[in-house]
DNA sequence: AAGTATTTTAAACAAATGATTAAAAAATAT
DNA sequence: ATATTTTTTAATCATTTGTTTAAAATACTT
């Protein structure tokens, strides 16, 4: 028993095919197959079989089934609030910038991983704990750039007096819902593919109007 | 081994204390227990030690864990569409009268049963080709008095033109995300109960608002 | 009150599943 | 080339978990 995760970081090895190393098809793996089932649901045979390898890999890599979901959750939860974070602590853009911003990023983000909201989400319930800490999420709006020129707006009447936490209701809900019903969205309307994928399109212009709105003083 | 589920609806028995039988007892320790973990985090002893009851009785009366949570299932999801249904199906509101009892109808029953729209979304996802057929999702929208309604108001120009799913997206999103989103949201903003509780009630008067700044044409 | 049917219980079973082991194979170092 | 270390494999273990069984307790019928 040599080699477990980061085994590798500490001593500076070659390195040679990151992106083919066991190591790495087993996260490729677990990713998967996480983000399709969850933690309860997922078996670490499943994950095995999806990266290929034999299952007691799984444990000599990542020692066990939960290590290798908190790595794959951190990773997910990172990737997710990244960009939220710093659209919004971004001083040289104003409200409706960084809802443009938004709206484009988190489009495209989804578009290319869609399990991700409703994971993150479900795991956030089940095991609220371990991950409302992980996540930061007073540091996220608090002290924001996005924060003090709401409150700004507000002031001048630029924008309508309501609590900044419909703002966000409303932009993520807006933003992140269709990923989070698309098997009901899409069989109420019975789309295909590409007619949902214009929707999704569509919609990175539309938000930004919507929320242009719904909040700003005319 | 006599009396499975519906065997007592079978015969036509006294049904003394409906609400305090072990069936029901176990029903609503199911109800509890499947909403808060889902299916596969979900044990049969969690909701045996729920209910109060011995573990065998669990299959005694229901047959499965996968059978009576078939009857959960089934059961969350009449709650969470009917209303739904009904609402977009009936010819005697307006479209802005059906957002506005949709959104009084659903923040107070989802106030009531918060886990459900998570429960529902996730378990569509984990087993999308038993639940879809069980929603009925065509007959939701399709050949609904609102459907002629918005096609209706965008001819005349009264609403703007754009697709009906982006209507129904937007207000499900802003009526549903923040019961999926509770704990992200919460730790954002640091809300206690009560206020936690005095912006769901502000919603049910700004949703309709929100949708008609969207949607109507000035 | 006795007999029968129903419900409940404790115990055990069987399959699933996360984890480990010890040996084999491959890679690396000397 | 040989020795050593690292990685991989097949088999097995130990626990968890859905389900069953057989007996005990309770309710119901006549």
């Amino acid at each position: 028993m040599t080699c477990y995760y980061f085994a590798a970081e500490k001593m500076n090895k070659p390195h040679k095919d990151i992106d083919t190393s066991t190591e790495e098809k087993i996260k490729k793996a677990a990713r998967i197959v996480f983000h399709r089932k969850g933690f309860a649901g997922a078996r670490t045979r499943d994950i095995a079989e999806e990266a290929g390898i034999n299952l007691a890999l799984l444990n000599y890599y990542f020692r066990s089934k939960e290590k290798l979901f908190d790595i794959i959750m951190l990773e997910s939860l990172k990737g997710f609030m990244q960009s939220m974070t710093s659209v919004f602590h971004n001083p040289d853009t104003t409200i409706f910038e960084k809802v443009d911003v938004m709206a484009n990023r988190y489009i495209d983000l989804l578009k290319e991983e869609p399990e991700i909201p409703l994971f993150i989400m479900s795991e956030m319930r089940h095991h609220p704990e371990k991950l409302i800490a992980e996540m930061k999420p007073r540091q996220f709006l608090m002290g924001s750039a996005f924060e003090q020129q709401f409150k700004a707006a507000v002031k001048t009447g630029e924008i309508k007096n309501v609590k900044m936490i419909h703002f966000i209701m409303n932009l993520l809900g807006m933003l992140v819902f269709p990923f989070i019903a698309t098997p009901m969205l899409r069989s109420m309307t019975e789309m295909n593919d590409e007619s949902w994928n214009s929707v999704l399109e569509e919609r990175k212009k539309l938000i930004p109007q919507w929320i242009k709105l719904m909040f700003e003083n005319h």
